[in-house]
DNA sequence: GGTATGATGGGC
DNA sequence: CCCATCATACCC
């Protein structure tokens, strides 16, 4: 597929890749199907200097896919329940990573969501396949399934994302060229003006590394995680 | 918008 | 003990 982002895409400046990832595609394909959202919403950790960066202590089980070559998916366990999902850039043994925060779901996702049983009996559990949910081309920003979930409210996160299209640390190290279970493609580049910048979420911790204006996300975006 | 809290378990 | 989260409660 001609579409999927090359490795030198992902050896470059963190920050340029970060800004770069909005408007690009994350793909997912489970079974026969393969689900896609746009990047929103992104944070960029530099590094062994960066004290809100996984790294900033060194090398150890959980983090050394940072340290190898960019363009792997770097995927972690937090809080005893959730994971999150990352994209390794720089060159091997330069440990930094751009953290994915939130999605905005196109059709495929959408009508997925909205129809696909077939799936649910394949993948029990599959969150994202809700058997209770109606067909809907209607859904506007309160429509909700029957378990009263939104379709804004359900890629809007880190953690979310991952819920949604069965990220875990199966994925852990995977190499997000392959195109292959799990890949990003090619979509719009989005203008400087049209990225807005703040401080990076839930890093408080991080010491004069915790006010840097790491985050990016889309203007006026329906599915960030977070004003 | 903001703050506070519990859930829940791997990592160091 | 800590934690790159989330859902919920409440506005002290």
């Amino acid at each position: 597929m001609a579409n999927i982002l090359p490795k030198s895409f992902y050896d470059r400046r963190t920050i340029d890749v970060a800004t770069d990832l909005l408007g690009k595609f994350l793909c997912r394909k489970i079974g026969r199907n393969t689900y896609k959202g746009r990047i929103v919403e992104v944070e960029a950790y530099l590094g062994a200097k960066d004290l809100a960066c996984h790294t900033s202590k060194g090398k150890t089980p959980r983090n050394e896919v940072m340290f190898g070559p960019p363009g792997h998916a770097y995927v972690y366990f937090i809080y005893g329940m959730y994971h999150c999902f990352n994209v390794v850039t720089e060159k091997e043994g330069n440990p930094c990573a751009i953290l994915i925060r939130a999605l905005e779901p196109i059709d495929e996702i959408r009508k997925f969501r909205n129809c696909d049983t077939r799936l649910i009996s394949k993948f029990p559990g599959f969150p994202i396949s809700d058997p209770s949910t109606t067909c809907g081309n209607n859904e506007n920003k309160s429509s909700k399934n029957l378990h009263g979930k939104s379709i804004y409210n359900m890629l809007n996160g880190p953690a979310k994302l991952c819920r949604e299209l069965m990220i875990d640390r199966k994925l852990n190290g995977w190499d997000l060229t392959s195109g292959k279970q799990l890949w990003i493609e090619k979509g719009e580049t989005i203008r400087s003006g049209r990225i807005k910048k703040s401080k990076r979420i839930g890093v408080d911790y991080a010491g004069n590394w915790k006010d840097r204006l790491l985050r990016f996300y889309i203007k006026n975006n329906e599915y960030i995680s977070k004003e």
